[in-house]
DNA sequence: ATCTGTCTGTGCGCTCGCGTACACAACGGG
DNA sequence: CCCGTTGTGTACGCGAGCGCACAGACAGAT
């Protein structure tokens, strides 16, 4: 298969020059990533890094080895294994794909060698480090003030911003492991937010009604980690 | 004032060789910082990067606002104004100094472009970058799903080993403000702490007693974070 | 059509931490 | 030496979210 064929949604990827981009797809891989799927476990070693096209990845930081909790959303403004790049050898969180969809692959060690020696990837993957560093502490502070409905709405509209689409696929047990809450705190919040006609679900299909009201429903920590962009 | 009289106990400093070295610190200037000292605002540009010597500084995410919170310590394994290296052109995060200190201090721009040319410089930055990551993400779960007195403990350890001593100047109220609880949720833990003969402390003067102790009462996500030596 | 597994809704007692308010002690300057 | 400032201790009601347990609702398979 070829893969310059296909859409090249990632946006690291979008920011590079047509030269760099050529040399570089010849290492890549196109691979379809499938729901719940665990790209790279905690502790581990890296061995691929991943620039999804149009599925949604989350990254769960892994506490007191039973509990975990999502600290970043990687879509296609972003890439997964970037500690690879920073030279860290096995990677600090678990990633598990939330969201089904095409991503491009590419060997770790392949990668940091690009990394080295493309300067325009170079400046681009810093700047997604930077991006994913504030998203981080956005979402321990966000966390730490924030009640759960305002929490979930920022969730999903994240969610939407990275799908570009108003209707995805996510149960509330699901979510609960995202943001740490108890499924039922989820279900709570959920019916909160559907009784104002701001989202509808049934069985996982949620679907987003009233994206201003829920914007306004969702705390500031969603403007502040780069709202509908993901700010690269 | 001659720099290169001045004790360098900086750690990203101390792995570069001779050369590199020499080289910048022509570059440099030594400063004193005192407590509560503001080295960086959230949102405003970065002037100078500093490296810390024997003081310690803390990253602040802030919300609403009005809250802040503690999401990042930087002591003499770091440096403040990492952003500016990853090509962000304000600090996401206020940076305070916890206990002052000598550290060293450098104009942004000049440092942007030591970090460009100099590669070991640009190494050990990136794997700071790394710690500082993991450090947020942990304290990211951390916040949320251990108690007070855990989080306090954590703290007073990490302080200790950034500090490499065991008393050190903090009050409830600060440590409050960097544990995003109220002061007296801080009394309460600390109360308990020293009830147990692990730390003792007055007006805020601080002792820490009982290390391994205060470990046992802390939190796993204490070595998660790199237990003594901050993970370089 | 029945069964099984998944998803969502509801109830209850409990604990942690919050907001607030006030009291006391230690230190330091005029 | 007095008094304001700063740091610490105590009390009380309240609400968010927890753990647990169970009930209904919907979908797909046999």
């Amino acid at each position: 298969m070829l893969i310059s064929q296909l859409p090249i949604a990632n946006k690291i990827w979008a920011a590079l020059p047509r030269a760099d981009l050529q040399r570089l797809l010849a290492n890549m891989e196109a691979v379809q990533l499938t729901d719940g799927q665990v790209l790279c476990e905690a502790g581990e070693p890296i061995a691929h890094v991943y620039f999804p096209n149009d599925c949604l990845v989350s990254l769960l930081t892994m506490v007191d080895g039973t509990s975990a909790f999502a600290v970043g959303l990687v879509g296609r403004e972003g890439m997964v294994g970037v500690a690879c790049a920073l030279g860290a050898s096995v990677s600090p969180v678990r990633a598990v794909v939330q969201s089904p969809g095409s991503a491009m692959r590419m060997k770790a060690a392949v990668f940091v060698k690009a990394f080295r020696h493309s300067v325009p990837l170079h400046r681009a993957v810093l700047l997604y480090v930077h991006a994913l560093k504030v998203q981080i502490s956005q979402t321990a502070a966000c966390n730490r003030f924030h009640m759960i409905e305002a929490r979930l709405a920022r969730w999903l509209l994240m969610t939407r911003d990275r799908l570009s689409s108003d209707h995805f696929h996510l149960t509330h047990e699901v979510l609960g492991y995202m943001l740490g809450v108890r499924r039922v705190g989820v279900t709570n919040a959920a019916q909160a937010l559907r009784h104002r006609h701001l989202i509808d679900y049934s069985r996982g299909a949620i679907a987003i009604i009233d994206g201003p009201g829920l914007q306004a429903a969702s705390c500031s920590c969603y403007e502040m980690v780069g709202g509908r962009h993901g700010k690269g």
